[in-house]
RNA sequence: GCUCAUGUAGCUCAGUCGGUAGAGCACUUCCUUGGUAAGGAAGAGGUCACAGGUUCGAUUCCUGUCAUGAGCACCA
């Protein structure tokens, strides 16, 4: 007699084991042909897995999280299964999942191209509809090596040979397939269904470039086409809203060899940073910071007390000059600390904030340079609050109200927080990090926020909360930060007098809302498409001639709209008023003027939005009127 | 940094199985003065990323370097 206790608390008994499939059958007709797998006191397994003891049993369907990666996985051994029926000879290596689907590596007398994906996706359909039944068998080391070895299936046998002797294997068979896998999968290839083969890339073998080169092809899989289309449109739609593709129309930047990673501004896109960061300094000013600038280049011995020597070197670039070595800031920390050590501070100043937009170089690897998202040189609207321990959590609240107004200023309402833990590199002792976690957990819960927590995830000196904002197709973006520090204080040698005439180090909170200036205008530009608010728009108004006879009507406008503080431009080019139309609207200036025989007589302008709306004929002090209430932030 | 791919006119891209290159848009000039997403004609524009090698001859083949892209790892 087995009980058998499910989720919602209920038991069932059974006189004889059972498998997940028959406890779910027993539950309902509907369910068991819903089950993919199952969780069995908390481990996953397979749908035909028996269970031989009294235990707690969850059926997983396609509406828990961990069937995506089941399927996902299943889908890399149909992928698997297909190439070898197609590609005889092509031995498979390892298939793990990965983001949005998975990957199998092959050795193949022939790399696979893109012109293969059509055929393997194919069979792979083929053998969708055979629904082959995918089975779970247990072999000794040895015995599997021999199995995989007799298949011709050399490089599996060789990862085998690395597992010790006594464990037992798990092989999953599917019709003539099988292959090495801890599973569970799902019980059979009808189960799959919403897949796509994306693209192929070589790959060596265990990642060593001294052995065989195999071919990687990657696939994505959901649980069910809604799902596989709107990944695929988000593709789409991301390649077109790319800010690297959209930073060239929109003429904002460009970047080249000779500085790789690094932005050149150009005076459309060094409008949207003025705006950017004018607002930002506004933040500071309301919140209480009192804005700073300091030096580029220090003197090496700062960085090794700091502790950025041992635990950020390889990200910092280093000058030398007359026998000093110098390193390129990486980060603004030490400065502020250097700011506020001039002078000494009671207890009764503090909280001191200190901020600064600080222009930050660090040595990314050249791997993870991605257009202006991800760059070696960029500035951080960067400030540093030194507080007693008993005022982190008000500043912590504070930062975090401030923060999500930012975002829905510049037109993100999804936000989440997490919460990064201490990492393996760090320095300071447990006590100090157990301090500081706390003082975070307590602010953020004092906040009403709901955070998740990540491991090992923190900065050297101290946790931070994250703040990731999802743009407008659904991807998420980490931007602000708040972190705790009690390191960085004492080992800079920061003090105040308290209450009882004696010196104490202050806490240290490290926070940024932006994070970074180029990061958050290549969000900005992906999540608008370019269409910059008003506000932000580097251009926000093109008056537009019909003919020359308006030429001095037209630029009088523009320049009443310059006087006014907007970024007017006048265009007197002898085209057509619809190409002039075509292509500011293309450069995505919201507001176009045009102007005619009709506008001069009247003293109004004609108006028109770039998505091509009418707002008809105003006179220009209504227009001002607009175009004030709307740029006001 | 690792793997793979890519680098041709300002932009987007063709092309050359080795004999120094082409389109569209943009640009210049001329015609056109036209009311809401491309008016017409002519013209100019390229050491084919860089450095070596093979070759009578290399933009094309080979090697290396640099950069970029995709993914991995890392991160604001």
């Amino acid at each position: 007699m087995i009980e058998i206790t499910l989720p919602d608390g209920s038991k069932r008994p059974f006189d004889h084991p059972v498998t997940v499939q028959e406890v779910a059958a027993s539950i309902g007709a509907g369910l068991a042909k819903a089950t993919l797998a199952g969780k069995v006191d908390g481990q996953l397994v397979d749908a035909g897995f028996p269970i031989g003891h009294d235990a707690s049993v969850q059926i997983i369907t396609e509406k828990s999280p961990e069937a995506l990666e089941i399927l996902r996985h299943s889908t890399a051994h149909l992928m698997g299964q297909a190439v070898q029926r197609l590609f005889p000879g092509a031995q498979v290596t390892i298939g793990p999942v990965i983001d949005n689907g998975f990957y199998y590596d092959f050795a193949y007398e022939r790399p696979f191209t893109p012109e293969d994906l059509p055929k393997i996706e194919a069979e792979m359909h083929r053998i969708v509809d055979e629904r082959l039944p995918v089975t779970r068998s247990v072999k000794s080391r040895d015995a599997a090596v021999a199995f995989f070895r007799g298949l011709g299936e050399e490089y599996k046998a060789e990862i085998i040979e690395g597992i010790p002797a006594n464990e037992e294997l798990s092989l999953y068979t599917q019709g003539e397939f099988t292959d090495l896998c801890r599973g569970p999968h799902v019980p059979n290839t009808g189960k799959l269904h919403s897949f796509k083969l994306m693209k192929v890339a070589g790959a060596y073998w265990r990642g060593d470039s001294s052995n065989a080169m195999l071919t990687r092809i990657y696939g994505t899989a959901w649980l069910n086409d809604k799902d596989l289309k709107a990944y695929l449109y988000q593709l789409e739609e991301a390649e077109k809203r790319d800010h690297r593709k959209i930073g060239k129309q929109l003429d904002l930047f460009h970047q080249q060899e000779e500085s790789p990673g690094m932005v050149f501004w150009h005076a459309n896109g060094w409008a949207i940073w003025q705006q950017l960061e004018q607002y930002m300094r506004g933040v500071y000013q309301k919140s209480g910071y009192q804005e700073v600038r300091c030096p580029q280049i220090l003197d090496v011995s700062l960085w090794k007390k700091s502790g950025h020597w041992d635990n950020y070197k390889e990200n910092m670039f280093f000058t030398e000059s007359e026998k000093r070595t110098f390193a390129v800031k990486p980060m603004n920390c030490p400065g502020h600390v250097l700011v506020y050590n001039q002078g000494l501070h009671s207890y009764r100043e503090l909280p001191i904030r200190i901020a600064e937009f600080g222009s930050c170089t660090r040595n990314e690897p050249s791997g993870a340079l991605h257009g202006i998202m991800r760059v070696r040189a960029f500035t951080q609207d960067d400030g540093h609050i030194f507080c007693t321990p008993g005022q982190i959590e008000s500043e912590v609240t504070a930062f975090h109200a401030q923060a999500m107004q930012v975002y829905a200023d510049f037109g993100f309402d999804k936000i989440e927080v997490a919460l990064a833990l201490r990492p393996d590199k760090r320095i300071g002792g447990d006590d100090v990090w157990d301090r500081a976690e706390a003082a975070l957990r307590a602010a953020l819960s004092r906040a009403g926020v709901q955070w998740t927590e990540l491991p090992g995830e923190g900065a050297f000196y101290g946790p931070k909360i994250e703040y990731h904002m999802r743009d407008s197709i659904g991807r998420d973006w980490q931007v602000g930060t708040m972190q705790v520090d009690f390191m960085m204080p004492e080992r800079l040698g920061a003090e105040y007098v308290d209450e009882n005439s004696q010196k104490q180090h202050p806490v240290m909170l490290h926070r940024a809302i932006v994070g970074s200036m180029e990061r958050f205008i290549g969000i900005l530009l992906e999540h608008y498409a370019g269409a910059l608010p008003t506000w932000l728009a580097p251009v926000q108004v093109v008056v537009l001639n019909i003919t020359d006879a308006h030429a001095a009507y037209a630029g009088q406008v523009a320049q009443t709209l310059v006087d006014r503080g907007f970024r007017a431009q006048v265009d007197l080019r002898n085209e057509k008023v619809g190409y002039k139309i075509r292509e500011h609207a293309m450069q995505k200036v919201p507001y176009l003027i045009v102007v005619g025989d009709r506008e001069k007589e009247t003293g109004t302008v004609a108006v028109r939005t770039r998505t091509g709306e009418d707002l008809g004929n105003m006179n220009v002090d209504g227009f001002i009127e607009r175009m004030g209430t709307e740029t006001r932030h």
